[in-house]
DNA sequence: TGTCCACTGGAAGGGAGGGCTT
DNA sequence: AAGCCCTCCCTTCCAGTGGACA
């Protein structure tokens, strides 16, 4: 019998690809197609190592467009360019994951010696006054880059801004300039206006990239992994053309790429092309989905079960109501506690957010208002999914919604 | 034209769980 | 050990609402 390893072997494709060179954390050394962008945001932080100080500034842009990419890049040419002159250090906070003003200071404070913040706990009087004093200990420019900070502001509010602007305000040797990245282009607009007039000083918005453009980059990246050969240039188009149609996005153009790459290797062949392409684009987009349930809360997979179960059962489309009812059979099946309409609404409207289901208000009349939901993920994969999880290990059995009834 | 249904979604607050301080 | 602070998940309460129906 030939060794299941046998295929990786055959061929002529490179087999110690540096995959590195795929990942989102990868800087190149050059940013194809963001010169002008970068230019004018290291004009305003050069200041910096002229003494002067830069101006806070607001990065606008549609995900995958560079933002991020071009700050790290950006924070990292300062601070080479600055060493044994003036002290800069870069902190980079992503906001969806540091999503309370505790944690954003604590990360802040953090990132200098001195006193180390605990991640939970301490008041806020003490967590500012402790920033304050790492900070200042250190003397210096700090970069602090908020990414995502749309999300924070919206879910949160705007004050913890207001705090960083006063702490800057407060230090004594040491400064801070604020980079806000977003990609809502209408973000001031939840800005409060002493803190709108001092974080919106410079404004810049990256373009989304053209299907040349992704080219271009993707073409790079091949080049830096030294597989230039090994790819086609059908695939690259194909890829490039792929992302533009989706807001040319370079980072899931990057990434599709590397999965072809994989499943080209993976299939023994010697060039990536476009069938591996398509393949790549099938198993993200299916990977995506299926790791979204798993990581769902138990209650949130309880809820999903039941809208698919109804969906097995008949119609299309369902009520709030309607929706409950199932939600609470399964969860009555699988010894759960039942949650309150209340909270289920509110998951609704999440599992909309993650695209799972939609869910869009309309009036019945007479027969009232309520939300009308139908499921966008296939039922049997998603129900896999659910199963995995062992709370729902009862109900493996019962698969209708007519049996769950009965349980 | 007013009523009324079945909700929606905001606000407030309780309790658990994590951690720190005294 | 007791007391405090913080976040997260959830409940309770309730005013608001779009449109079919009488």
């Amino acid at each position: 019998m030939d060794n299941i390893f046998k295929k990786y072997l055959e061929g002529t494709f490179p087999k110690n690809i540096d995959y590195g060179v795929f990942e989102p954390s990868f800087i190149p050394h050059k940013m194809p197609h963001r010169e002008k962008e970068i230019g004018v945001i290291a004009e305003n932080l050069g200041r910096i190592l002229l003494g002067g100080r830069p101006k806070n500034i607001l990065v606008f842009g549609k995900s995958g467009t560079g933002k991020t990419a071009a700050m790290k890049y950006i924070g990292r040419e300062l601070e080479e360019a600055s060493r044994e002159r003036v002290n800069v250090k870069t902190v980079f906070i992503n906001c969806q994951v540091k999503d309370n003003s505790y944690s954003i200071f604590e990360t802040l404070g953090n990132a200098f010696n001195g006193e180390r913040i605990p991640f939970t706990g301490w008041s806020f009087d003490r967590l500012y006054a402790t920033t304050r004093k790492n900070l200042d200990q250190w003397g210096g420019n700090v970069i602090l880059v908020l990414d995502e900070i749309d999300r924070f502001v919206k879910k949160n509010g705007d004050d913890f801004l207001y705090q960083i602007l006063l702490l800057d305000s407060e230090l004594e040797k040491s400064r801070i300039t604020i980079v806000g990245i977003t990609n809502d282009l209408k973000f001031s607009e939840y800005l409060d206006s002493r803190v709108k007039s001092r974080l919106n000083e410079e404004k810049i918005v990256f373009p989304p990239y053209s299907s040349d453009q992704i080219y271009d980059i993707l073409m790079d990246r091949v080049n830096i992994a030294g597989i230039g050969g090994f790819v086609s240039e059908g695939a690259l188009r194909l890829i490039s053309s792929l992302a533009s149609q989706e807001n040319g996005d370079a980072r899931k153009a990057i990434e599709m790429l590397r999965t072809s790459i994989q499943i080209a290797f993976s299939s023994g062949d010697n060039r990536v092309e476009e069938a591996h392409v398509f393949s790549a684009k099938t198993r993200m987009e299916y990977d995506a989905v299926m790791e979204t349930i798993r990581t769902l809360p138990v209650q949130a997979k309880a809820l999903l079960l039941g809208i698919i179960l109804l969906r097995e059962s008949g119609n299309v489309q369902y009520t709030t109501g309607e929706v409950f009812e199932a939600y609470r059979n399964v969860a009555n099946g699988a010894n759960l506690p039942v949650l309150t309409p209340r909270r289920i609404s509110d998951m609704l409207s999440d599992l909309d957010s993650l695209g799972l289901i939609t869910a869009h208000v309309t009036s019945l009349g007479r027969y009232g208002r309520t939300k009308m939901i139908e499921i966008n993920v296939s039922f049997n994969d998603a129900k896999k999914v659910i199963f995995e999880d062992e709370n729902f290990s009862r109900l493996k059995n019962t698969p209708t919604m007519k049996q769950l009834r009965l349980t």
